[in-house]
Order: structure tokens, then C-alpha cells, then sequence
DNA sequence: TTTAGCACTCTTGCGGCGAGAGTGCTAATA
DNA sequence: TATTAGCACTCTCGCCGCAAGAGTGCTAAA
């Protein structure tokens, strides 16, 4: 009796609770469930599970007599097994259709990231945020110098999965073109098959040493390596902030302000999303392992670039969230954003 | 005697309310002024001064019997004459000069505006916006088109003021290298002169007419023109969101949520710092016309490339700012800036 | 095993009340 | 005539107590 599993009838009283709480965020007692669902129980009978559901660890009241509210392991029973799928209503669907129109004109991934990021907060009333794609795994493909005029000179790094970044370096005043091939081609050759991440300082210095003549040229490039290393780590994307601000249990200002400083520290943000599973990701309250999110959940998918997992998309809310509704949309979504980054 | 100018003895009081509200955000009685500074006046008459300050529309009061708080008009006031100058304290200076220690490695300008954002905004502890540098008004000079393989170049725009922006397209696959120059060159021709933002519809589209050979290079070339002068308009960064919530006047959820939308519209925030006016230019209340910030101030200062003001920097508070302390931070920030910039 | 009934607990909203702060007015003062 | 002291008045704010409402756990009956 002590030992045995979580019975169906149970299961049926949590499901009632867990979805009465997510519409209503107050606690939900007895009466209501009786009356609401069709459970064909009397109040008595469900106060008596539901005091069980507590002892469990599913279920907690706030105070002696108030209703119950799911707790943590609730919502994680709820989301593994009681949950059932939600479909998109028809002026959704046809709302996803109208902003993907906007987003077929960009060709710009990170503005196509940062766009979706809007769209799915709009959708859900949630905060949004995504993970523009992580390229420190991409090899290196490709440097490229050209010379502009006299004393400029446009550095280019091409990476096998397409991401491009340039630099203007300035040119020292005596450098005939052969040398600057030289130049060139040899660090092409030094860093032939490396990734972005493994462009770690050591190895730059490693460079440094190898081609120690020429040095002025090779300080500017080694610097915009650098540069791009360090930059490809932080690139989070937040879309609708405010909309935290909806949600009842965020009516405390202590508590707003610490996810809004969270939100401004996009390093601490990042691993958040890095998730390497692929496909969708629920995440619940101390799951997050982050102090400031020990309220929040997190449901996020990765999404493809040339067929591999690189960034994730994520949708952020209180732990009692919409999570049916928030699953079919982000589904939706990435479908839809995965399309759109195969055709680029 | 009505129309009279306001008195010296009246300016004093003025400055005494206002430097006090300033500091405890509480309305300022009669009282708490003759103590705490040294008018040498009874409450008593400081009261008649100030019922007078009040029907001058310099002061309001939020009921019958509470202090007095200046009214939008009383900042303005205190701002244009009042004012003292401020000095930064050694440890500012100090905070100064190391946040600037980590911006001398950057190279990238938007980077380097960005973390200004994020200096000003711990340096004030308010929400600071920045105005990425504006290349709307760059010229052209450049257009460059490089082959990376068979199927893939390399379309490099370049201006004078050294703006790069570069895109990849896809090559037909008959296209020998001469037609490919006589196409670049063409744009060139007709591109010649044109700033970023004469890129109008309407004159891509001439463009179109006039290249009408080898469209499908030309149509992603134009694309990308265009798309670089949609992004030209909206580059504005936050820094420091959350500081707003440490202000007593912004305790109100409704009041915070509208802000937070409000900096959610990148657009909308534009035109705040669009300055033409070189310089620090403060804007209190509903001078800044916009309906979310007619309880708010913005300090602003412009920033010099090549010589000229491309962007600005502004800090954001309540209506009840330290103006004085505001402003020397700013200058001395947008100067370190200004001198940063100059050596990129 | 389920349910009805009941006493008990805890929150929430509301009205009243007194303390505190500040004002405006009047009369006295320099 | 300008300034100041004194005083009655007003308004906010926090606190207290109280009653209503919601929900529980327990007991006893079905």
C-alpha cells in the first residue's frame, strides 16, 4: 500500500489539479474538481487522495486551509505522463502563416533567429529566447585577404558551414603582393581543419610563433580570430521580456528584477540552451540549475543548419505554464524555421 | 510683481526641492528645508515662497497637505540654470578606467557601443541606449564581388566610412569571369556616390531595369543592398533594464510592463536618440513626445566617427534623475569614446 | 470504500482610528 | 513692510479587529 505506484484514479485527480492551476493560478481544492471534471467522485473522496497526492510529493498547499497547488515533481509527472497534445487553433496556424511571410525575405540567420525569437513570444505570452547558431564548431575553410586600396586590406574567414566574417586591417606601406600571398597562405595551411573553439590562445600563439616575420599583418588577423572565438560564445536572443510581467506569480517586484538582471547577463544565459539532445526539451523549475530560475520552466528544440543541431530556441514562463500549448506551438515553429534554413 | 522674473530667493528655494527630491523621492516640506540647508528663512516664509514657486507652475503638490515636488517645468528650470556641475568621485574615475582597459582590445565597433551601454548603465544604476553608429548617410565606394568555388561568391560592400557588410550568392553555372566583371563594374557605375540610405526601392528598381541581363546575380545583390538599408535603421542597445525597478517611482507593475514594451520596439526607440544637435542634450517628461515616457528623462551625447556625430548614448531615468551627476558621466564617457573611436 | 456533515483554520477585504507630517492663515514681531 | 511663531485643519498611512469565504481533516453513517 505504501509502496505502490501512483494509481490511475490519482492520476486522473492530478491531471485535474495540474491543468485547473495552469488556467486559474489559484490553489484548487476539492469542491472545484468535483464539480469541474467529470470524475464522478465526491468532494470527500478527492480531499482524501489528494491528501495522499500530497504525501506523495506531487501536490503542496500553500497554507493549512487553502487548495492544493502542484509541486515540482508534479509538474514533471504531468509533463511525462499525463499530458495530452494540443493542437493549434486555426487562427494560430493562420498567424504562424502570416509572420513567416515577413521572415522568407531575410537572408540574414541571425536576424532570422532573432525574428523568430519575437514570434514565439508573441504566440505564447511567454519570454522567448533563442540561441543564434554556434559555429565554434565549424571548421575553418577558408582565409582571404583583399587589398582595397594602398593601405587597407579586407580580411574574410569562410567556415564550412557557411558563416562569414571580415575585418579591415590596415597594410604596412612596403608589402608587394607576393608576400602578402605568402602571408596568406601559409596561415591558410596552419589552420587548415581547425574549428572556431580550437582557435584556443595557445594555438594562436603557436601561430604567432610559426610565422614570426611579417608580424604587423599577422597581429591584426591573429586579433580578429580572437575576436571571433570569444564572440561566437554569447549569442542569445530575448523576445518579449515584458511579457514575464503578465504572469501573477511575477506580481513581486524582487522577483522580476532578478530574471530581468539574468536576462542582461547573456553568458549566463547560454548553457541554458545548450542543449545537445535534439527535439524538444521540457525543463522545470531547480531542473535548470540556475538560482534565479528555481520558478521558471523552460521548453526549448534545437533547430538545423545543414542537418546539424546548431542553436536552440526556448520559451520561458513560470513553472505553472501552458506546457501543451507551448509544445505544439515551439514544434510548430521549428518545423517551420528548419524548412526555411534548408533553403538558405 | 506678478510678472516679475523669479526672485534669487526663490531660484535658492527651487534648487533646495529640488536636489532634495532628488535624494528621498519624498515630497519636501517647509520644514525639511529651512533645517536642512542654510537659508537662514523660518518654514514659515519658505511656505509663502513656495505656494508662490507653485502658482508659478515651478512646483505641484500631491495633495493638500504633503510637501511640494517640482513639476516637469521645475527640472527644466533647475537644468538650464540651477545646476551645478558635478565631479566624478576617485572610485568612479577609477571604475572608468578599467571598464575601458577591457574596451581597448575590441575592434568591433558595435561591440565596442555595446559595452558602453553597459558601462553607463552600472556607472548611473539606470537603463542606458545606445544608437549603433548610423552608415544611412555613408556614400558608396565599393562593391566587390569574390569567387570562393564553382557555385559560391562573396558580395563585399564597403563605404567610406569604412561600414563592411558581405553576403554569400549562388553562381549560375555558365558564367565566365570577364561577364562577371562587366556585371560588378556596372553596379559600381551606377552605384557611385549613393549613400546608404538613397538605396530607395525605387532606385533598386532602376537598377533592375537597368542591368536586366544576368538577373539572377543581380536580384541577390540587390537583396542584399536592400536588406543592408533596412537594417540600417534599427541598431538601438539596452543596457542596465533592471535598474528601473530600483526606482521608488516605478514600484507600479503597469508602469514598469509599458517601459519594457516600450524598449522591446527597437524602432520606436530610434528617434530618441536621433540627435542632430552635437553635444548633451537632456529631454524631461513629455519632451521626449513619446506617451510610455512622460515620466522619464533622457541625458544624451553624441558620438564622433571620422569627425562626424553617427550616433549617441543616452542614459534613462525617471523624471527625478540626477541630472547633475548624469551629465559629468556621460561626458567623460562619451570622450574616452570619441577617443577610442578615433584610433580604429 | 465512499460520502455527508461539521468543527476548525487560514486568508482577505473592509472600516475605523490615531499618529505624523505639512499646509494656510492670522497675529505678533523686527 | 517683511518675516516669523502659533494654531487649527487636512490628508496619508499603518494598524487593529472583525466577519465572510474557502478549504481542510476527521468522524460517523451509508
Amino acid at each position: 500500500m505504501k509502496l505502490m505506484g501512483i494509481s490511475e484514479r490519482k492520476q486522473k485527480i492530478l491531471h485535474a489539479v495540474v491543468t485547473d492551476y495552469i488556467q486559474t493560478a489559484e490553489p484548487v481544492g476539492s469542491r472545484t474538481i468535483s464539480r469541474r471534471y467529470r470524475l464522478d467522485l465526491s468532494a470527500a473522496t478527492i480531499r482524501n487522495e489528494m491528501a495522499d497526492l500530497e504525501e506523495m510529493g506531487y501536490l503542496s498547499q500553500p497554507h493549512t486551509s487553502a487548495g492544493r497547488i502542484p509541486s515540482q515533481s508534479g509538474y514533471r509527472f504531468y509533463v511525462d505522463n499525463l499530458m495530452d497534445q494540443a493542437e493549434l487553433t486555426a487562427q494560430e496556424e493562420d498567424y504562424i502563416r502570416r509572420l513567416f511571410l515577413q521572415l522568407d525575405k531575410m537572408r540574414e540567420i541571425d536576424q532570422i533567429i532573432q525574428y523568430t525569437a519575437k514570434i514565439l513570444s508573441q504566440l505564447t505570452n511567454y519570454t522567448s529566447l533563442v540561441l543564434g547558431p554556434q559555429f565554434r564548431r565549424s571548421a575553418f575553410k577558408q582565409l582571404r585577404l583583399i587589398p582595397l586600396d594602398d593601405n587597407k586590406a579586407l580580411v574574410v574567414l569562410i567556415t564550412d558551414t557557411g558563416f562569414i566574417r571580415n575585418n579591415l586591417i590596415d597594410l604596412p606601406q612596403a608589402l608587394n603582393q607576393e608576400e602578402l600571398g605568402r602571408i596568406i597562405s601559409c596561415l591558410n595551411e596552419q589552420l587548415a581543419g581547425l574549428t572556431i573553439e580550437g582557435l584556443t590562445a595557445a594555438r594562436l600563439r603557436q601561430l604567432r610563433g610559426t610565422l614570426y616575420n611579417r608580424l604587423d599583418i599577422l597581429e591584426q588577423t591573429l586579433n580578429m580570430l580572437e575576436e571571433i572565438r570569444a564572440e561566437s560564445e554569447s549569442r542569445v536572443y530575448l523576445g518579449g521580456t515584458s511579457n514575464i510581467l503578465n504572469q501573477p506569480e511575477f506580481q513581486d517586484l524582487a522577483k522580476v528584477r532578478r530574471l530581468l538582471s539574468l536576462f542582461e547577463e547573456g553568458k549566463r544565459l547560454n548553457f541554458l540552451l545548450e542543449t545537445p539532445v535534439e527535439g524538444v526539451n521540457i525543463r522545470i523549475g531547480t531542473e535548470n540549475n540556475l538560482r534565479e530560475m528555481s520558478e521558471c520552466s523552460l521548453v526549448t528544440a534545437t533547430y538545423l543548419l545543414h542537418g546539424r543541431p546548431v542553436g536552440a530556441v526556448g520559451v520561458l514562463g513560470p513553472t505553472r505554464m501552458e506546457y501543451a500549448r507551448v509544445v505544439a506551438i515551439i514544434e510548430k515553429i521549428t518545423s517551420r524555421l528548419n524548412d526555411l534554413l534548408k533553403a538558405l
